[in-house]
DNA sequence: GTGAAAGCGCTAACAA
DNA sequence: TTGTTAGCGCTTTCAC
């Protein structure tokens, strides 16, 4: 029968009410809930002021403060796509944490990759007057930057644009994939196959550069011949996996999670065993997957929870970041159990 | 060098300002830019105002109107995990898009479970008058409503408090069993298992109940010896299967897609080909298992997104919701290739 | 048709 | 130590 519309909820106790109930003025009564430094207030006012607060329930509205001090506590996040890649979510979860952490709140909108509604969700930031914009992208990328977020001081995370003068947050492509292949190195393979994906992008070349650093590294010649290519899904690993075994490499590093499902199941096929016949690591850390997976699958982390947190403090001026190379977030290893 | 709090942002363009370009009152600029009805403004006067307002980059202050209006056109949501389960945002995502389609901005705060946490953010909310607030859990279960959810308008999101008398959206869990039966059943299978969870909650009594239901309305007698108890994972899968195979089952239904996944690792083991000896149904609908799998595994959606949308109507008292039974949302099944 | 003025809840000088 | 007052940007009666 009733709808939560119904709320025959108490009118709003305003610091009028509280200065009357305490029998002061409303000055005074600001002045001891923002605990103001210059002010100093008689230790009797003070505990009327909070008694009244606490028997009326006095909650302060924020929004006449914001419009009173010109400054809100709002940021705004606007990113492509929430819900699509599964761990997307934990770029909001970052930043909600931190913007938190220092009195902020979170406005966010989702546009699913629409323009338009992009443009509008910028414009109700605006119109709310965030103190910034968090503008995010599901994968990392370049991408083109709307206009709009000029109005306001703007952090792009998980995506970049040279030319636009924003600051960006994004992965370590580049330490990812050496870390990756370090791990595989330190298990003692010497010959380590990359499957790299087909879609050219900051992780194709970043990571294939930090498998190339690692090997370097170790001291073991690059061949070309163990470096793959392989659409970035699971089918694309599932095919590859027999070119790897015929390449001999006794251990392969994976451009992403999916693809080293398939190489699994390509494995599998085979009857070749994990780890033991073959290695794998793979790049995401997607949690249902490389959790799951049997043996466990060992990977390399995209820092998303990170990467949300470090936008917020990038926005706020805690982080020092230039605009021209956008700040680098590590990516971590995972070791599970097939290494 | 810089960081994004240099910001040098031209100062805000007040209606007051526009009013002075365009030569009218500050009262009639409010008039034209909110389309009042009542106020009928010359034709001139009109074009005037909209002129200046597209040369001054004119952005109303929403918060400015919030206080003047007293309504403000934000809701609140209050999530325990953003992100554990890959599918969460998905609530977020629901809600944002059906908010925005009222005109409504979506406040996100993550509690972590914390109960502190919790109450810090519904007071954050409640401060910045929110019309009333989302609470949402991670996984459908009861839980014990925070007090101050009552001082707003509040809808439980795939949660319930049956005493607390907030209104709620859950998951349909019965229709859900009942519809991954029936897809079993018209696929021509009499003898179906069950892989229920070992775990008491609403998915397992209500997913048992549509089992059950499902049977009897295809009149298929119940054998209990066909309904297993399974630790609600990957390897509770795996450990149920060779009891599966045993029962002379030809499908099962499994409880979630993660025992799924197991019960395909259990198979395989086997030596059995799914469909073909086995048909396997999941719950859940967790993308990247269900999706990924080979063969792409058929099972039935927990509906988050629709939930978070229905929340946000039943909220803003657009759905009719009674307040005493929860509102149930569809979980519709989702066909792949494993049945 | 258009404008003056009061007020939304709060902050911040400045007085007292 | 406390109160007065003038806004913050906008809406909204009510005159003109």
């Amino acid at each position: 029968m009733s709808t939560a519309g119904n709320g025959a909820h108490p009118p709003n106790v305003t610091m009028r009410d509280v200065a009357k109930v305490a029998g002061v003025s409303i000055a005074t009564v600001s002045h001891v809930i923002n605990d103001k430094p210059g002010a100093r207030i008689g230790e009797d006012a003070r505990r009327r002021v909070q008694d009244a607060v606490a028997a009326l329930g006095y909650r302060p509205n924020a929004l006449a403060k914001t419009l009173s001090q010109g400054t809100s506590r709002f940021i705004g996040l606007v990113a492509d796509q929430i819900a699509t890649t599964p761990f997307a979510g934990q770029i909001i979860h970052g930043a909600q944490d931190e913007a938190w952490r220092h009195g902020f709140v979170l406005l966010v909108a989702n546009t699913d990759g629409n323009v338009d509604v992009e443009n509008d969700a910028i414009a109700m930031m605006l119109e709310h007057q965030v103190r910034g914009i968090l503008y995010s992208s599901w994968y990392h990328r370049e991408i083109p930057v709307p206009a709009a977020l000029h109005q306001t001081d703007s952090v792009l995370v998980d995506c970049f644009a040279p030319d636009s003068g924003l600051p960006a947050v994004v992965p370590d492509e580049v330490q990812g994939g050496r870390t990756a292949t370090d791990e595989l190195i330190a298990a003692g393979h010497r010959r380590i196959a990359f499957v790299n994906t087909t879609t050219p992008s900051p992780a194709r070349t970043g990571r294939l550069a930090g498998y190339r650093e690692a090997l370097s590294a170790a001291g073991i010649d690059l061949d070309d011949a163990l470096v793959f290519r392989a659409s970035p899904e699971q089918e694309g690993g599932y095919r590859a996996t027999p070119q790897i075994i015929a390449s001999g490499a006794t251990a392969v590093f994976c451009h992403n999670d999916r693809v080293a499902m398939g190489v699994y199941d390509g494995l599998r096929g085979q009857g070749l065993r994990i780890p033991e016949d073959m290695a794998v690591i793979g790049f995401d850390n997607q949690d249902v997957i490389a959790a799951h997976l049997r043996p466990a699958l060992s990977t390399v982390a995209l820092p998303h929870y990170e990467m949300g947190a470090a936008g917020v403090r990038v926005l706020l001026g805690l982080d020092e970041a230039g605009v021209a190379n956008p700040t680098l977030v590590r990516c971590p290893p995972v070791l599970r159990a097939s290494i």
